[in-house]
DNA sequence: CATACGTGGGA
DNA sequence: TTCCCAAGTAT
């Protein structure tokens, strides 16, 4: 039956048109699609790729050729083919859900989505697409393919480790998911993922759901999914040089192009050879008057301009960029119309020394 | 929410 | 070389 939900998903409607004559449907699982065969090969493909999964399905297929003689097993031996698969609690949790499936369902899998996902090794998206599968039932999915086909057609910012970010993925998901052909639309959505929808040099000009496609339309198909954050951000403790000459004027540096700030003035930074601090002034390095804080301005006069040292802690993904070079180096007078760049805790503490001069 | 879990492959 | 990722789950 073609329910109000289906006749507006234009989502389902276009991918199950193009998986019927470009998706996969020669795979080994997929040639009969029980319940144990298609959790098999969930769980072998889980964070694993085709494939490398193929003939280790195939020679599990032969050894146990259901659930009954998986169960029947001794671990060693389910572990034995498992050899160099990896993640080797897939295999034990296996051994198990396959044990109790043999005594407590017996021998029969659990047709709830629930069910399914109450057993050792099966989470949500197993779950899912075992139900889906297999058994025909209306269930989401969210593997790395889907995760990919959704951050860019929704264009959901973020990292989808997040649990923000997840969670709205499986809105999503579950929001897309037609109410009939679910198999189809399922096996469809991952083989989209995994050959037009790639992750590198995505093939937009063959996808069903390109109309669509918030990404494409911004042309920011390489900014989906979100990556992943770094986990200790780049840091690096450096100067900043404020030149005041008499009559007024800063000195400023045009950043390298490539890098933080590139191609806007901003205080000299003192990372060349002949403006360390060090050589400035002996005492900024490491003298008893060396800074307490990484904010702690130092300030020296001369006889002809005064210099302020900005001791300072940046967080940035690139190294420092090439020297100020002789003539990007400009003594700018206040009022002066140049793209001035500068790092946020430099604006703060000049605004408290604004304050306190 | 972060991390461990394995191996193979690509940039 | 190094990093990221691949049909994720369990802790």
């Amino acid at each position: 039956m073609t329910n109000h939900s289906d006749q507006q998903n234009a989502f389902a409607a276009r991918l199950l048109a193009w998986f019927g004559q470009f998706g996969r449907h020669d795979l080994p699982w997929q040639q009969q699609k029980t319940p144990y065969r298609v959790w098999l090969s969930e769980i072998m493909l889980q964070q694993t790729q085709v494939q490398t999964v193929i003939p280790y399905f195939l020679r599990f297929i032969e050894h146990f050729p259901s659930v009954e003689a998986l169960a029947a097993a001794s671990e060693d031996d389910v572990l034995h083919l498992w050899t160099g698969l990896g993640y080797y609690a897939r295999a034990r949790n296996l051994h198990r859900t396959a044990q109790r499936i043999a005594q407590d369902h017996n021998g029969r899998f659990p047709e709830t989505t629930e069910a399914l996902e109450a057993l050792p090794g099966i989470g949500r998206s197993t779950a899912g697409a075992i139900a889906s599968l297999a058994l025909g039932i209306r269930a989401p999915i969210l593997d790395g393919n889907v995760k990919r086909v959704i951050a860019r057609h929704d264009a959901v910012e973020g990292w989808p480790g997040s649990a923000r970010t997840l969670a709205e993925l499986w809105r999503l998901s579950e929001q897309h998911t037609p109410y009939e052909r679910v198999a189809d639309y399922t096996q469809g959505i991952m083989d989209l993922g995994a050959t037009v929808c790639t992750r590198q040099k995505p093939r937009c000009a063959r996808c069903p759901l390109m109309e669509t496609c918030r990404a494409y339309q911004r042309a920011e198909q390489a900014l989906f999914p979100g990556r992943k954050p770094r986990k200790t951000l780049p840091e690096r403790k450096t100067f900043f040089l404020l030149f005041q000459r008499d009559d007024g004027a800063l000195l400023l540096e045009k950043r390298p192009s490539p890098g933080i700030w590139g191609g806007l003035w901003c205080f000299p930074e003192a990372v060349a050879a002949d403006l360390t601090p060090a050589a400035l002034h002996p005492m900024v390095a490491d003298g008893p008057r060396a800074p307490r804080t990484e904010l702690e301005p130092i300030r020296h006069s001369f006889s002809h301009y005064r210099l302020t040292i900005f001791p300072v802690l940046i967080a940035i993904g690139q190294p420092p960029g090439t020297v100020a070079e002789v003539n990007s180096l400009r003594w700018v007078k206040p009022g002066a119309q140049v793209p001035l760049g500068l790092p946020a805790p430099v604006t703060h503490l000049m605004g408290t020394l604004a304050q306190k001069d």
